[in-house]
DNA sequence: CCTCCACCGGAACGTGAGGAGT
DNA sequence: ACTCCTCACGTTCCGGTGGAGG
């Protein structure tokens, strides 16, 4: 008689398992190579070199989409740089490693940068979330790094998504961090600045990309050769010997990711996922059956991650246009979304929102990819947004009926 | 060719939460 | 208790516009 279990503990005692380290298919996980990549590292090795000597490196923008190696390029290149420091006895250059998607405020930037290399108030308690003028937490930065002569790097990831937010603010930050090079007497700082946005640069301020944009490095994308090379290398790492079926797992995590426009971290993503899938069924080898799952299995957890940490607004708003494409239509114009907003709103009980702030977060919605929106003009009949839903119905409506109140009101509405 | 609809989307401003210092 | 910050979320106001229908 062979019980639930059995099976998949046996596995695992026989030394069957499929990981060795899955760590090594982690975003954040940096290798001691980076294949394909010798150019940029060089690059930009190049540039920061003088600061072993004690002088200030140019800036860097680092341009490229995702998954193309560009932050662990940049993590890789400054370790090495601080480790050589270290080793030949000059003068450690400090780091600061920054992502602007997550720290997206002239305060938080410059916080995190005072936290990083050690930065406190007067009286030594640590710089607060929120409260202080940012005037004084400058202050507080510049009397650190004045404190002793150093190189500060600070690596901006995702810049774009500074100036992406407010582009006021966003130049505001920039601006304020190349001038600072000025006030400060003996130190320097150096700025490496990654964006996933090619076209970043013109929506820069002109002073800023003049000090920013010094020295520039393209990172392409992998092409499915590359991104072959690339796991392969992380398989030795990651997986036990003959856990992979066969080359054909390889070669078609390579070219789904290829499709991605060269994205290794989505590869990397898969193909961890699909071990885990093989893992949790009892299997002994990935096989590309595995592959395709977990590539099922990503789409539809992103998808349901952001639908559900949506705002309830967002999530009426949202659920205005579902309702409209249910009920027979495939594409639903602003007005008519928004009405149906009104309703939905007050069955729910929230505020009502107007007509202009709806417009904007149907725009939201449409940048998280929930929905497509194109403006178009029906002439005489005015201008407007041609929405569509941007995923199947069905998941959306799996999704949006786990929140009880929508569910209700989804009744409500379908039995009229 | 012109008009005029039904919105688009920029700009400025208001509010209130969250926090610090005095 | 009061002043001074930042910041997310909304509102108000308004100039701008592609193209169907006259």
């Amino acid at each position: 008689m062979e019980r639930p279990l059995d099976k998949l503990f046996d596995k695992f005692l026989q030394g069957q398992a499929i990981f060795r380290d899955r760590d090594a298919l982690r975003p954040t996980y940096v290798p001691d190579e980076l294949p394909f990549r010798e150019e940029q590292m060089n690059r930009i090795g190049s540039i920061l070199g003088p600061a072993l000597r004690g002088a200030p490196p140019s800036n860097i923008l680092c341009y490229g989409k995702t998954g193309t190696g560009k932050t662990v390029v940049a993590r890789y290149v400054l370790d090495m740089l601080v480790a050589k420091a270290k080793q030949s006895n000059v003068k450690v250059p400090l780091k600061a490693f920054v992502n602007c998607r997550i720290v997206g405020t002239n305060y938080r930037v410059l916080r995190q940068l005072c936290e990083e290399i050690g930065a406190r108030m007067p009286d030594g308690s640590r710089v607060p979330f929120t409260g202080l003028p940012t005037d004084e937490i400058r202050s507080i930065l510049k009397k650190k790094l004045d404190s002793t002569p150093t190189i500060f790097v600070v690596v901006l990831d995702e810049v774009d998504s500074l100036v992406k937010r407010d582009v006021n603010q966003g130049n505001d930050i920039l601006y304020g961090l190349t001038r600072m090079n000025g006030e400060l007497e003996n130190s320097r700082i150096s700025i490496i600045g990654i964006s996933n946005d090619l076209k970043f640069k013109e929506m820069l301020d002109p002073r800023v990309l003049s000090s920013l944009g010094e020295e520039e490095v393209i990172f392409p994308p992998y092409n499915a050769v590359e991104l072959r090379g690339i796991l392969q290398q992380r398989v030795e790492l990651a997986f036990n010997p003959g856990a992979i079926a066969d080359e054909g797992v390889i070669n078609l995590v390579g070219a789904l990711a290829a499709q991605e426009h060269g994205d290794a971290r989505r590869a990397l993503d898969l193909l961890r996922t699909a071990g885990e899938l093989a893992e949790r069924r009892g299997d002994t080898q990935v096989t590309q059956e595995h592959v395709r799952e977990a590539q099922k299995v990503i789409e539809r957890d992103t998808i349901t991650e952001t639908v559900k940490t949506l705002p309830m607004q967002s999530k009426a708003v949202l659920f205005a246009v579902y309702a409209l494409t249910s009920s027979g239509k495939r594409d639903v114009f602003t007005g008519e979304c928004y009405n149906t907003y009104l309703e939905i709103a007050k069955a729910l009980s929230l505020d009502t929102l107007t007509q202009r702030r709806v417009s904007d977060l149907i725009s939201e919605l449409d940048m998280l990819g929930l929905i497509n929106t194109t403006v178009i003009s029906k002439g005489r009949y005015g201008r407007t947004k041609k929405i569509r839903l941007a995923v199947s119905k069905r998941q959306i409506g799996a999704i949006l009926d786990e929140d009880i109140r929508l569910s209700r009101i989804a009744r409500e509405l379908g039995s009229q």
